[in-house]
DNA sequence: GTGGCTGCAAATCATTTGCATATAC
DNA sequence: GTATATGCAAATGATTTGCAGCCAC
């Protein structure tokens, strides 16, 4: 089934590349934010000529045309999401995960108030997850 | 006037040295969010045999401590900001300027309410700052 | 006096660049 | 057929690490 993924990269008159067709599946099936270097990986298994030069390429021309959208939490490293519509990310540092946050702050008008033209928001939180906070209550 | 920094660092019982003072009056007196780049080149006029190491060091031990802060908007690099309450940042890619922005978002409490515990929040907008806006309604 | 700090050089790691070849259209 | 994408290797740039000597306390 990569007929989703042909008709994304049409819509954007991309060219269609098996690279970048397996690229944009494996961000759909993987919501956790990977990197670079997950996805690459991954996707070397079963196509061991492919370069991580092409992983970069691809994502960068994706994240050009707002198919795709990418965050930096960490500061080190870029992970992508598939979900490409504005939202917030949670990390926790116990267990690691990236979780969306699905949160509009009403106050941004006074930024836009005063005259900036926000083009892009990127809110970050950190802190520990509802889980791990649950499992460290049980263990006391 | 060294003795506001040797507060500083004396009040969380961390060594006095020149170089931890010099960062710390260094940012004091530049809120313009420098890279460790611009940190280090500007204070080795000064004192040449500054080690970009100390300065990498020193900055690590005052955010620990919560003397300062770290934001990191480009995703590239880091950037480092005496202002150690919570704010956000705005990002202009016309001048390149980081601003300081002062809002809260009282839907904040829905994460909370979802049981994670955030430690930390920050907020990067990026677009085009009130500035440059004035400046290319001026030229039509 | 001693443990932590500084400074130097080398290592690391994500990302970018240059370029020859391959492929989508 | 041609412009664009891919893949490889080398370069870049921020940050980290190892370690010897120095200095704050």
């Amino acid at each position: 089934m990569f007929e989703k993924y042909v008709k994304i990269l049409k819509e954007k008159s991309l060219k269609i590349t098996p690279q970048r067709i397996e690229i944009l599946k494996y961000l759909d099936e993987h919501r956790t934010h990977p990197t670079v270097d997950e996805i690459y990986s991954e996707l070397k298994v079963n196509n061991p000529s492919l370069s991580k030069t092409t992983v970069y390429n691809s994502l960068e021309i994706l994240k050009e045309h707002k198919i795709i959208q990418s965050i930096n939490i960490n500061g080190n490293e870029s992970r992508y999401d598939f979900k490409n519509t504005m939202h917030h990310h949670f990390k926790c540092r116990k267990c690691g995960r990236i979780i969306d946050i699905d949160i509009a702050c009403p106050n941004i008008n006074k930024v836009l108030s005063e005259g900036h033209k926000i083009e892009e928001v990127h809110g970050y939180f950190k802190g520990i997850c509802s889980e791990c906070m649950e499992k460290e209550k049980r263990r006391g």
